[in-house]
DNA sequence: GAATAAGGTCACCAGGTCAC
DNA sequence: GTGACCTGGTGACCTTATTC
């Protein structure tokens, strides 16, 4: 977007002026009537500060496609003034950067002004523009062409004696207010209604400039970088570093034990991705069924969780809505896939849930029958995950309430971190408990939507990182406490708990991957993501229960 | 990354000799240390004064061209131009060369530059890579494989778009400058180990020299000398170290741009709290209505957003259901609560939002005017959050609808982020736009339910954090780029700016609470909680909007 | 005197050159 | 092809002039 050329109106500020609260701001600053808090140490002798709007880069990595890079910054406004009006923040007519203020008789950036200074100065001819003379002139392309550049200066009104001397009269500066009102509020009106993006090309409700807008052309693009791309200098301060490097001894112990509970409560992991050709229904009940592993150690966990949880899967249909969809039913199949319950190809609403049996419905069985098959299948996973919460040092000392509260909210994400080995990224497919594996694709032409979509883009990324099982087991530990809170008891103590797992997450990745500890970040970061496919999967969860 | 070459910055560059000391280099007024030295004598005829290692006229102290005489560089950079920052030699991304500069959006050596040149130039194809298309470049091999090379310059991010023109703001320059320092005194603590570089310089094992020291900076840290203008001759010597590490220099531009950015859009900040007892309708439409501060600042916002954003905003109506509750009305008071809109205490249905006028609704109005009149008195904090978007440094290079899926599912985040200041946590109460405050427990009589304690126990935790203004600026861009994802057309893109703007996060915590690192951490943490806020808020909203 | 813009300065770069 | 060097800008700041 960028809007780039909008006319000149733009960007809203913030202007307080009244300071009534001392506190917040420490900045100093000050001036008032200009904007608000300023930058903490300014030390600028003579000059307001304010710093417009830079766009640096930065970007991390980048992806070839367009040039990654990154885009660059923008310059003008620097720290130094910006023109803006009762929080308004000027853009350049020219190239739609930060404008500094009124130049030439348009509002326009350092850059543009200096450039028709230039130009019009010495009389330059500038070469030929190279394409169809109609470049698109923007903040990050402003010069690759000073014909068009120059062409567009003046399209936009720029001219020797538009200039305007001396402090802005007071009547034209209401009449700006005012202008500047109007196009706003035109723009509310439109908003009504919705879609989203045509929007944005349009117009400038600006008046009159604009001139040259074409839709703007152009892409928009672009990303930005500049720095640091690559993944983590390698020393580089971080996160990690807190911990005094050593790792506590406390941790060890956490992370072993984490570890061994992941491992022996998560029967369709990797290795089981051996599709077994057949393997029909497996179900019966679920847990006879499904797995013969569950024994021994799954099956004996009763225990405080037995309790509680026990009632999990099984009581009210909260426990299932809140956790369930994601499963694969069976022991060596995953399955996944999701959609979203509006679909109906098939005639019938249908969740096209990972976890489920196969993609399609059997349009034999009643919904009713649907919903119950589908509710089992997962059963024995969310068991498991009990089990893993049961065993996670510290997590049985909650309240029963907060065991199960957190179960509740948490279980989903759980199972989509466990799961993540059932996502064939590089082929895009996914195996569903039938044993079958069916493309992304094809999916979607079955109905899956946006969870299955967001489900597989997670699971790619977490696949990327490439975690080893320590990790992957105290990562799981994380994600289950720090479910959504609400409605815990004791918070408190659960901060405790997460807390003390994250170190262990931490000491471990950073003893593993020394110089990656970005993957430490990155895996904070996977957090709120999982918290949005619960959401997503709560709501489709959800219609599909109203209209199965 | 391979060749680690730190991020940009580093390498201490001992220029023994004595000549000069990097900072003689200097130029005067700003003190800034970075500049580029130049050769020697330049041979060059006619050229403008300012080049680098002549003397300028005007400056006052001259600076003798320091020539190399005694420095050792490494290879290339002989004696052209090499970017320093007191004394502290900016590396090639690519290829951990010296760097000359910052050429197409990173800091790179002349070979590098002039080989992406080249190769965006001519459309070149190189011919594939003989190995696995994964050579590390590294200035002796650098010339092995083109189209590795090629593809790391892509992958640091060089691109056309980020080309930045222009002398570098003097504030950047300045955190640039201090980011460095600290870096580097990190590293010298904690690492005694790894050093990168190593191999240009020499090393020193540093410590404590101040290396750069001199005036400005012996320390690392601190002081900026914002004036005083090289007050030193020209010779000294110094510098000399080596070093590494670092943080890039974009992180000082990002933090200060978006701390501005913040900074200058959110104006219903702290201070504002004040209650305005008056204030009578200003604004003729919408504005109007729904209140009556808003006003000067507020209304005459519309400018970029009208442009840009206002595209944002606009488009479906979704914006506002994605976004909507959170706001305070006026410029001056916030406000807060929420409740669930099931809780219909006033015999009709009511969305207890914080960001709404009053608790209460009144029963002479029709649904429709209240959802509408409620919509509205966001508005113009929504728009402020569009704005603070816009100048997130990077933010613009998305594409125009992944800036407008960003937005609608952050929005509301970002606000909850932003009106923290008008929970008052001591007292457990929130102050509505009418001005009144009303506690948690009258809330709740009134019909709150589990969002506004939510948002209360989110509001409580930030606090205690006790961020600052930059940090919290940076955190509020991080919350934006981190929301849901599901739908944008360039994941990737927002992934790398989200890694930047972490990135920034990071190093700004580390620089300010060295000893708490695990700040950063529980902010990171704040993301599920955040997320989860959110579909609390959009399922409130959702039923409220069906049962208005 | 304060606000505000034209112009000047000069730190910095994209590109072009041309010995290697 | 490569990359050290130049040339021709570019734009962040600053100084000077003008107007309210
Ligand atoms: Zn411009
Ligand atoms: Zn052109
Ligand atoms: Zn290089
Ligand atoms: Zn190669």
């Amino acid at each position: 977007m960028d809007s780039t050329q909008a006319g000149g109106v733009i960007a809203y500020i913030s202007s307080s002026s009244s300071a009534s609260s001392p506190d917040s701001c420490h900045s100093d600053s000050s001036n008032s009537s200009y904007q608000s808090c300023s930058p903490p140490h300014t030390a600028s002798p003579s000059r307001r500060q304010g710093q417009p709007g830079e766009t640096r880069p930065v970007a991390p990595q980048s992806r070839p496609p367009r040039h990654s890079g990154g885009k660059a910054r923008s310059p003008s406004a620097a720290k130094s003034g910006i023109t803006k009006m009762n929080g308004l923040v000027l853009l350049c007519k020219v190239c739609g950067d930060v404008a500094s203020g009124f130049h030439y008789g348009v509002h326009a950036c350092e850059g543009c002004k200096g450039f028709f200074r230039r130009s019009i100065q010495q009389n330059i001819q500038y070469k030929k523009c190279l394409k169809n003379e109609s470049c698109s002139i923007m903040r990050i392309n402003r010069n690759r062409c000073q014909q068009c550049r120059f062409k567009k200066c003046l399209l936009v009104g720029m001219s020797r004696d538009a200039v305007r001397f001396g402090r802005i009269p007071k009547r034209e500066k209401q009449r700006m207010l005012l202008e500047m009102q109007n196009a706003m509020n035109n723009m509310m009106e439109n908003s009504h209604g919705n879609q989203p993006l045509s929007v944005y090309n349009q117009t400038p409700p600006l008046s009159a400039d604009s001139p040259s807008s074409r839709p703007s052309s152009t892409s928009p693009q672009s990303n930005r970088s500049e720095s640091s791309p690559d993944p983590e200098p390698p020393i580089s301060m971080d996160t990690s570093s807190d911990s005094s490097g050593a790792m506590d001894i406390g941790e060890e112990e956490v992370i072993g034990t984490v570890t061994s509970a992941h491992q022996e409560t998560f029967m369709y992991n990797q290795d089981q991705v051996n599709v077994p050709s057949e393997a029909p229904d497996n179900q019966g009940h679920f847990t006879k069924v499904w797995n013969p592993r569950v024994d021994t150690s799954s099956t004996s966990n009763q225990n405080s969780l037995s309790s509680c949880i026990a009632q999990v899967p099984q009581g009210s249909s909260q426990p299932y809505s809140s956790v369930c969809t994601i499963q694969p039913a069976c022991q060596n199949v995953p399955t996944a896939t999701y959609s979203a319950p509006t679909c109906a190809r098939a005639n019938r609403m249908h969740l096209v849930c990972p976890m489920n049996t196969s993609p399609q419905v059997d349009p034999q069985k009643s919904g009713h029958s649907i919903w119950e098959e589908f509710s089992m299948s997962f059963t024995p996973a969310v068991r498991e995950v009990v089990e893993f919460a049961k065993r996670i040092p510290g997590f049985r000392d909650l309240s029963e309430h907060d065991q199960v509260s957190l179960l509740k909210a948490g279980t989903f994400e759980v199972l989509v971190v466990r799961f993540t080995s059932l996502f064939d990224v590089k082929e895009r497919a996914v195996t569903f408990l039938s044993g079958r594996k069916y493309s992304v694709e094809a999916l979607r032409s079955m109905g899956a939507g946006d969870l299955l979509n967001s489900m597989f883009d997670f699971t790619e990324k977490l696949q990327a990182l490439n975690l080893g099982e320590e990790e992957m087991s105290l990562f799981t530990a994380v994600v289950l406490v720090s479910a959504d809170r609400s409605g815990l008891e004791n918070v408190n103590s659960v901060e405790a708990l997460q807390e003390s797992l994250i170190r262990a997450l931490r000491s471990l990745i950073t003893k593993n991957h020394p110089n990656e500890i970005a993957i430490f970040t990155k895996l904070l970061l996977k957090l709120p993501d999982l918290r949005s496919l619960n959401n997503m999967h709560s709501e489709q969860l959800l219609a599909f229960k109203v209209h199965p």
